[in-house]
DNA sequence: CGAGTAGTTGACGATTGTCAAGATGGGTGG
DNA sequence: CCACCCATCTTGACAATCGTCAACTACTCG
C-alpha cells in the first residue's frame, strides 16, 4: 500500500492516450479530445498480485475495471467453498459490467498472475458519456459484446462435447493473445486444470485427459503451463462441427 | 400487412402509459413525461402468428423489440438446420440486445404463439437517452441484467444435472408469469418439450423421463403443455443444491 | 378419417464424472 | 544449494448419468 513517488510518476505516464490497449479498451473511436477528458476520470494502475480481488461478490458496485497487464479470474462463489469460474480476463478486457443493474457485484474477480488494473469509476462514465455519444454508444456495445459472448459459452456448455469445449477455449486464447500481440500459437496458460475444467463445465482429469490426447494426435505440444498449437486449422475443425445430437431436427 | 383503421386506433391506444407492462418493460423508472416521448418512437404492436420471425439472423439491427402478449423464442441457427435455443420471452421483455454491436442480428426470433410485438428503433432510442439521463442509465441497467441472466444460465448449464436444470426452468417460468399476474403454479408452456430440451442442454426424451419422475414424485402435475406446480418449496431446494461435484475445492 | 408430428417409454451404450493412486515440480526452510 | 513437502497434474479403473435408437401412443390438423 505504499504509494512512492516512482508508483505515481508511472501512473500518470500509463495514461489512456499513451496506452497500448487504446484500441482494445473503452478508448475504441474516440477522439483525442474525447480520450483526454476519459483519462481524467480513470484511476491509476493497481498493482496486484497472485490472489488479491479485484472485487468480490457482494460488495457495493462503484467501478469498472480493466485489465492492463496480467489476467483476470472472474468467478461467482458458490455455498460451502465451490466456486464457478465465469471467465478469463486478458489485458484491455473489462469486468464488472454485470454489477450495473442491482449495484452490487454479483461475482468475485480475482488476478491469476501479478497483474495491473485500472479503474474507472462508473458514475463519472456515465456522466461523461452522457456528454459524448460516441462513449455512450460505445459502452452499449461493449455490453452488447459481453451478451454476445455469454451466448456462444451457453452454445459450447450446452451442445458441445468435452473435446470441443477444451478446443474452442485454446482457439479462444489464441485469437485474444494475437490480437495482443503475442504468438497464437505459442503460449503460457495463467490459469490451472482444475480452473479450466470449472470454467468448462468438466472435471479437473477429464481436462487433463483430453490434453494428452491432443498431444497424441499432434495437435499440439504441452508441458504444464505451456502450451503450443501445432495444428490450428485441425482445431478451428474440431469446434466448427456440428453440435452433439444435431440430427435433422424440426422444430417448428 | 393489411392495415386497417381498427389496428391503427388499437396501436394508439397500446400507448407505452397505458401498457400494464409499464413497470416490467422500458418505461420502467421514467417519468411521465419521458414515457410520452419514449411513446413517440415505439412503432406499434405488430401482430404476429406461430413461427412468424421478429427477426433473422444475419438480418441488419434495427431495431430493439419487446414482447407485449404472448411469447417469443431466440435461438442460433446452426449449420444444417439444427438450432440452438438461447432463451423464451414473455411479455415485457427485451429482445435483440445482442445485435447492437455488430449491428447484425446474431441470432433469430420467432413467436411461439399469436403475440404482439412492439419495435424500439435503436438509434432513436439512443437519440432520446442522450437526453434522459435517467433512461440512459436504464439502457446500461437492462444489458446488465440480460449479462446477469446468461451468467446463471452458464451457471446451469456447466454446473447442474438435468434435473436441476428442468426445475430451474419450471422456476423460472412460475416466477415470470407470477410477476406477471398469472398464477405461479399452474401454467400452459408455449415451447415444445423439444424446445426445452434443445435449451437447456438435453436430449428430449430426458425432458420428457424427467418430466414424468417429477410427477411420480408428486412435485407436479403434467398434461401435455399444462403444467401445475404441486411443490415449490421441494423444487426450490432442488435447483438450491450445491452443483455436481462441489466437494472441498482449494483452487488457489 | 387419415397422416404426420409430438410425446412417452424401454433398452442399450458412450461420454464423462468419481475415486484412488502415483508422478511431477515448485517453493520453502534449513 | 539441496531436500523435503505439498499442491497440481496425470493416469487408471469403475460407475452413472444421459444420449441414442427404436417402437409405440396420442394429439392435432387438414
Amino acid at each position: 500500500m505504499t504509494e512512492s513517488k516512482v508508483i505515481s510518476f508511472e501512473a500518470l505516464r500509463v495514461a489512456c492516450k499513451n496506452c497500448s490497449l487504446a484500441t482494445l479498451c473503452l478508448p475504441m473511436g474516440l477522439t483525442t479530445d474525447d480520450v483526454e477528458r476519459l483519462d481524467d476520470i480513470v484511476k491509476r494502475a493497481r498493482p496486484l498480485h497472485r490472489g488479491d480481488h479485484v472485487f468480490r461478490n457482494g460488495e457495493r458496485f462503484h467501478s469498472l475495471y480493466v485489465v492492463k497487464t496480467g489476467s483476470v479470474k472472474t468467478y461467482a462463489p458458490s455455498t460451502e467453498g465451490g466456486e464457478h469460474v465465469l471467465g478469463f480476463h486478458l489485458p484491455g478486457e473489462l469486468i464488472g459490467l454485470d454489477a450495473i443493474e442491482k449495484e452490487v457485484h454479483v461475482c468475485s474477480a480475482t488476478v491469476l498472475e501479478t497483474s495491473a488494473i485500472c479503474e474507472v469509476p462508473f458514475s463519472r462514465l456515465v456522466a461523461l458519456s452522457g456528454r459524448i455519444p460516441s462513449l455512450q454508444h460505445h459502452i452499449y456495445r461493449l455490453l452488447s459484446k459481453e451478451i454476445g459472448h455469454d451466448t456462444e459459452m451457453l452454445l459450447l456448455l450446452g451442445k458441445k462435447s468435452a473435446e470441443e469445449r477444451l478446443a474452442a477455449f485454446l482457439l479462444s486464447m489464441s485469437k485474444r493473445l494475437h490480437k495482443r500481440g503475442l504468438s497464437p500459437t505459442d503460449f503460457y496458460l495463467s490459469m490451472s486444470r482444475h480452473e479450466i475444467g470449472n470454467y468448462l463445465g468438466l472435471a479437473v482429469e477429464t481436462v487433463s485427459r483430453l490434453f494428452t490426447r491432443f498431444q497424441d494426435e499432434g495437435l499440439l505440444k504441452v508441458d504444464r503451463k505451456h502450451v503450443e498449437l501445432l495444428d490450428l486449422e485441425a482445431m478451428e475443425a474440431l469446434v466448427a462441427r456440428a453440435p452433439v445430437g444435431d440430427r435433422r431436427q424440426r422444430m417448428s
